[in-house]
DNA sequence: TTGTACGCGTTATCAT
DNA sequence: ATGATAACGCGTACAA
């Protein structure tokens, strides 16, 4: 039987064999307070002694805290997502706290994060995903410490930690241009993110400056999936016959590749693609992607280190972190003609 | 402030209000021992006027659990174990646990693991990997339920999930025979997972059962990318001329047709390619690749849920829970000739 | 069927 | 510098 009655020892036991009392011995464990270095030793000792553990489920009840760090995405198996996880989990080990991860539908979200604020069941909050008009979460910014990771609420007082979208979007787009390239295709999502509308706001604005219409160039799909990347290109090519396509995701951009190569167009030479985070798979076949990197495992360790500063400080910093992406060039863009 | 004196609400609010005592009210909440249907009704009513929540950290405390499962795993990138810790996140949130994950080098294994049994911090544990010589990890099996999924200790005692993968591989290298291919190279990782060597064991066996040796068409590589995948595959296919090569994950797959790829060999015409596991990107570019797949999603489930009857029955069950793996027919193969 | 009272292991507030 | 002791919120013997 597992969990049998052990007779696990506690302070008082510690205290007992060390000689002093049960309030020294927790001056010594969390190291504050007045305690005499004879008194510290005789504790020390004691504790190695008799392999006493603290029990963290007492210490967090009476703390009223949980040193748990709650998690929340739409899934986990999209590598964008793993990725930021990565940096997420080893950063809260590292900073004493564990992580907590909760994935599923946005209309579960709400009832997650009260879940986490009325039973104390965890410290704080990361949110890899929202919608632009998820406002209901600034209900939650002051009664648990919230950061947003890639994603924001539109005018949030919550702290936000992200690639700067727009421009991220202009040097993919500038790249394109300076190839020679002007018919430019899009291949977006439909949805209500903050980085979705940055993007193409950014792509039309750059087309805007070389005074050509992007009228029939833009496709928006349902979801960042392969199959949508791979329809919409096929259809976009078809009707517009674009020299280049940029997409908002790597996903989308191998889907547009495969659909170049089934409708006879090689990627570069006769169609440019461009893509979007730089995931995993964007090396695992010739061509090689060309596309802008986002410092994933970054952005889930500063998120973390954000987050417990607003613990720390007990409240939300609004704090706006922008951190650095890059342009990678690879095999699927080219000079035009 | 976040955190301010909320005069959160707690049981003998509830009394006072319902007109009971706090052990009614705990009687109602939880379901047990007699208590008369006036009394309940009150109590549900005061509960709800106050938004009473109870405060989990204080049960957990009384009741000496956690409610808690610790998964662990070498990383969640790779979308293999990413796709099961989907079923395990899943499943335990339905059943009323938080999963808890912690990912990092074999080294740090058994300090997770003692820290989860000594701080109180998990009811049970997810093992996503293991070494066939982790033997250190019996010695927690009487301490703390544990499941060992996809991987086993060898001659554990400790449940496992996982599909046959010696028939698993058998199935592969069957249907590559069945094109009529005998020189079948193999391509394999350097590793102490008993995975790995019932794949190796299995190809081994199935080329004796042809006629076929061995010597020369088996590759180990270090880990599991898709650069040392390609490397082995060029070396392979330049020392030993194979007709078809059999990998025993779908990455190193994808490196071997890159290999082929630039080597001018055309998969499948010049060379058949086969994979294992069914990851994403199987079907992200073309050819899409033959693969044995593996009920990642059910696999965590699974996990989940014999680990919770593990919890319950408060002792290890030592079952043994082989899931069905299956042959997916795609692009890679075809007849030899 | 219901209520009283104690204990779980810790931290923190007071005296001393 | 140290010790006694009161919380923290809940579950549950035990008594009624």
């Amino acid at each position: 039987m597992i969990g049998e009655k052990v007779s696990k020892i506690n302070i008082s036991d510690v205290a007992v064999e060390a000689g002093v009392s049960v309030a020294t011995v927790s001056r010594v464990l969390n190291q504050n307070g007045y305690v005499s270095e004879a008194a510290e030793k005789s504790v020390r000792s004691a504790i190695e002694r008799l392999g006493y553990v603290p029990n963290i489920s007492a210490r967090n009840f009476r703390k009223q805290e949980s040193r748990v760090i709650l998690i929340v995405a739409p899934n986990f198996t999209n590598p964008y997502y793993s990725h930021i996880l990565s940096g997420i989990t080893e950063t809260s080990r590292t900073a004493g706290y564990s992580a907590m991860i909760f994935s599923g539908k946005t209309s579960n979200k709400e009832d997650i994060l009260a879940e986490m604020v009325v039973g104390n069941k965890a410290d704080g909050a990361i949110l890899l995903t929202c919608n632009l008009d998820d406002t209901w979460i600034m209900k939650y910014a002051d009664k648990l410490p919230i950061v947003q990771c890639s994603e924001a609420v539109e005018n949030s007082t919550i702290p936000y930690i992200a690639i700067d979208n727009y421009a991220a979007m202009k040097d993919s787009i500038n790249y394109i241009q300076s190839l020679g390239h002007k018919r430019i295709g899009f291949i977006t999502v439909k949805n209500l993110w903050i980085s979705t509308k940055l993007r193409k706001q950014s792509y039309m604005d750059e087309m805007k400056k070389i005074g050509v219409s992007t009228k029939g160039l833009i496709r928006e799909v349902n979801d960042y999936s392969f199959e949508n990347g791979r329809l919409a290109a096929i259809d976009l090519i078809m009707q517009a016959h674009p020299t280049a396509i940029a997409c908002s995701s790597d996903v989308l951009a191998l889907g547009a590749i495969a659909a170049a190569g089934e409708m006879g167009l090689s990627v570069p030479k006769d169609l440019s693609i461009i893509g979007f985070d730089d995931v995993d798979y964007t090396k695992m076949f010739h061509p090689y992607l060309t596309t802008i990197a986002q410092p994933c495992y970054e952005l889930g360790k500063t998120s973390v280190e954000e987050l417990i500063k607003c613990i720390q400080a007990k409240k939300n910093l609004s704090d706006k972190i922008v951190l650095n992406h890059k342009l990678k060039i690879r095999e699927t863009t080219m000079l035009l003609g």
